[in-house]
DNA sequence: CTGAAAGCGCTTACAG
DNA sequence: CTGAAAGCGCTTACAG
């Protein structure tokens, strides 16, 4: 059986094409009359405009691509995915849908072109990455081809095209935690890094390191160590570096995010060490799970759905052409205090 | 600046339209040279065809709608939003892209002709629902209209059609759970069942009831309760359930999945019973959080990723028509011993 | 091996 | 208010 096209429908109800796609798209100069007669018709029949019809006279595509880039280890994590709900939450707000891509490596030319093509072919109206490093060539040459692209995590100072649209953790989240700890008469602070060519890991050690300078705290080498962003990543540099200064522990570490964190729970517990009574620990992000962990994880929180939202509506207003769409923002964290820090008498 | 279409490329190269879409869709009656002459052309200037055109001439889509039902509760839990992530990449594996689209209520008029018109203007070759209940016109609806559907735990005895494509939970891990419990000596059991409109969630209830009746347990209104599939419906309905039979409790609870089971685990430390010296427990799913938890969760654990590969290359193999497609699939559970259960002497 | 022509399903000026 | 015609970007027989 044929699919009915609006040639038929015309036929059927005794008007011409031009007349059906009015009525489809709900033009006024059609009356009442008329409209109801067409109408009848294409609900009787079922009929939808196919969209690749509608697609090559100017109709946009409704669509944004969502890129996930580095599923190993981030994709696959729990939280992680969950980012994914909010932006299709808040396309479907603006009526717009998601098509979804989760690439392993988006370096590998196999992946580039992939993405590219998905770009240049219009299935999309605009593509937002998640999970890039803060330099990535693909992107910049997307930016380039004028095309919209929405970035999280991802920001370059005195890059300002109006097509590239982005939301990022605050800068100073590093130094809010050294303060937090301070204020609670710590000196003797550990920091484990993430993975510094994301953006977020970079502006927080940044900013762990003028919260220290600021207190006037000692950086020793053996309490600065890296551990990527997930809970493995963790484990190992908790457990590496408080092996190797069980003679001179800091009191406090500060976890680049909650997942190294979770990590750092499970070294100090094969190590022997209590949280809090032997080293406090904090971490950053406000996963769910940090509430659920005993002791409850201390943590800077950020509204991830609040940061998609704001995302997902800005790349819409560009796409539609609004004026002065802010092109970069920066999201606040706020202190949720758990079980997992100690104040320390001194 | 104007995009660059087949015509321009093809002027630029000398050649006829006809001869930049052999070169494009790799037809093998191309000699090298001129291959190599188009494709300088269409590389040079990034030419990528308008999917828009292609459609027209009868190319498919290559892409899957998911239509993720149910979001309160449902898409927001982390296990079930990884789920998503499997889906996408048993897609991109045969190929495919993902439409993701998440809808709160499909029975809501809005909703459903959202869906039929995403299915009907040619955005996707097959769609894939999440989270309905057993029994959804709309599915129907679609399946009469011959469009392929991809279906989550959802299964109608006596309705093969090719078009209609299932994955499912087995039908008796409910018995295995009653097996295994009998197994380590509890006579006393509780069962919190889920949401009896879902197709697992009755399968389980029988099985449950099949496994009581065939060990000669006694059932008793009392230890039976429903909990829904989420941790607050398990809490709610766990803390009422033991609340009122303090006098006379049960020495093993069946939840219906694992999120029910955590607010077993939450209901039970708030009445001051310990798992599993007072009560054991036993979950369903296989959760990655089950493991993390205090104790850890006996459960009957189930290949979410080898359910959702199986769904969606059966789905992919009806579109491109190969033979002898299974049109529904059930999974078995497999025990995950964790710390929940104790053994009973008797 | 290759090009001119027709056609896919829609919408949009244009003319009346 | 409404229809005939042109056009969007592609591919596919068809003819040579």
């Amino acid at each position: 059986m044929k699919r009915i096209n609006s040639n038929d429908i015309a036929k059927l109800a005794g008007v011409s094409r031009s007349t059906v796609s009015r009525v489809v798209n709900g033009y006024p100069n059609v009356p009442e009359e008329t409209r109801k007669k067409v109408m009848k018709v294409i609900k009787e029949h079922r009929y939808y405009p196919l969209l690749s019809g509608q697609l090559l006279t100017g109709k946009s595509t409704k669509t944004l691509g969502l890129f996930w880039v580095g599923t190993a280890g981030i994709a696959h994590d729990s939280l992680t995915s969950s980012y994914f709900m909010h932006i299709v939450d808040a396309a479907a707000r603006r009526d717009y849908l998601v098509l979804a891509c989760v690439l392993d490596n988006i370096s590998e030319k196999h992946n580039i072109n992939y993405v590219r093509k998905i770009f240049m072919e219009g299935r999309i109206d605009a593509g937002i990455f998640v999970g890039t490093s803060n330099t990535e060539p693909l992107v910049d040459e997307l930016v380039g081809f004028d095309k919209i692209v929405g970035l999280f995590d991802y920001y370059h100072e005195n890059e300002d095209v109006p097509n590239r649209i982005s939301v990022n953790f605050d800068r100073h989240s590093g130094e809010k935690t050294i303060d937090y700890l301070y204020g609670l008469g710590h000196r003797k602070i550990a920091i484990i890094d993430g993975d510094l060519s994301r953006l977020s890991c970079i502006h927080r050690h940044e900013s762990y390191m003028r919260g220290m300078i600021k207190h006037s705290l000692p950086l020793q080498n053996k309490w600065l160590t890296y551990g990527g962003i997930v809970k493995q990543r963790g484990y190992e540099a908790a457990k590496k570096m408080l092996s190797a200064c069980m003679d001179d522990l800091p009191t406090a570490i500060c976890a680049n995010n909650d997942g190294v964190a979770f990590g750092v729970y499970q070294a100090c517990a094969e190590l022997g060490l209590r949280i809090p009574e032997d080293i406090s620990v904090v971490g950053a992000d406000g996963h769910e799970s940090g509430r659920h962990i005993s002791p409850t994880l201390t943590t800077f929180s950020f509204d991830f759905k609040e940061m998609f939202t704001s995302l997902v509506d800005r790349v819409i207003d560009t796409i539609e052409h609004k004026e002065n769409v802010p092109q970069s923002v920066f999201i606040e964290s706020q202190l949720v205090e758990g079980g997992s820090c100690r104040r320390i008498d001194s």
